[in-house]
DNA sequence: GTAGAAGCTAGAGCCGACTCTAGGTCAAAC
DNA sequence: GTTTGACCTAGAGTCGGCTCTAGCTTCTAC
């Protein structure tokens, strides 16, 4: 079963239908996508699934060639996980420390936040010291 | 006191003269940076300061048209207190959002360094599912 | 049979955020 | 007195990640 147009999953995933070529061009399917008739791209349920994590991956700051280097690993199949997990595990390290900045970062916007809300007089016994 | 060429303010900061130059020229520095002789910048500790903002702001995605925004608000002086609590506000909702999609993504990482450390036996009793 | 929607490819264009180059000034060290 | 190093400006170049265009095909509905 299963079988979609570029559309439909642009539909799905939220990327537009030249992402996905785009996408496709840059090697980020594990597998080659198959073709209907007249060269249309017939997708699969699996393909949707690993684009899926493709878009995590994306948004969480990996860059187009980690995602396509970690693809091509698993294209090849068994026998590279000691790679793949190299992979993973320096993915995992640059978004543990990416979430620290992000809190070092609340911290500051909501320590500023409090001030202004202060200034405003939206909050009580705040005192006022910052720019 | 105070009174640090931009090749000083490059060190401290851990930004480029390059870029230095560049975000003045954005128009991200609270204040015209003063010039010494031969017209070569001097900053001073307050500079470094909001630079200090500025950088923390960036490396939390806040785009440098929104830094440059606040930057004007805050260099307009006082009674736009409600212009820059919406423009923080705005960037701490952001912030609090990719927070949480970091959160998904270190889930899915893990789970996925779980599995091939299951593969390679660096762990016991995990299940093999996933690609 | 023709109009419209959806797809195709190859390649150009765009945007944000730097990053670098060329050509010049100036002060201090040798 | 010249070389070295740090600075200056204006403007060009780069890179990642899309995004769009042109020109074409193919299917479906009227």
């Amino acid at each position: 079963m299963s079988g979609l147009s570029i559309g439909q999953v642009a539909e799905r995933t939220g990327l537009s239908v030249h992402t996905l070529r785009f996408y496709e061009r840059e090697g980020l399917l594990a597998q080659p996508v198959r073709r209907g008739t007249a060269g249309h791209r017939v997708y699969n349920e699996g393909d949707v699934d690993w684009l899926g994590v493709c878009i995590r991956l994306r948004a969480s700051g990996m860059p187009l060639t980690d995602i396509r280097r970690y693809t091509e690993l698993v294209r090849a199949g068994q026998g590279n996980e000691a790679e793949r997990l190299e992979v993973l595990r320096g993915h995992q390290e640059r978004v543990l420390a990416q979430m620290h900045e992000l809190n070092e970062c609340l911290k500051l916007i909501t320590h500023k936040v409090a001030i202004y809300e202060g200034r405003l007089g939206l909050r009580d016994n705040v005192p006022d010291c910052a720019p």
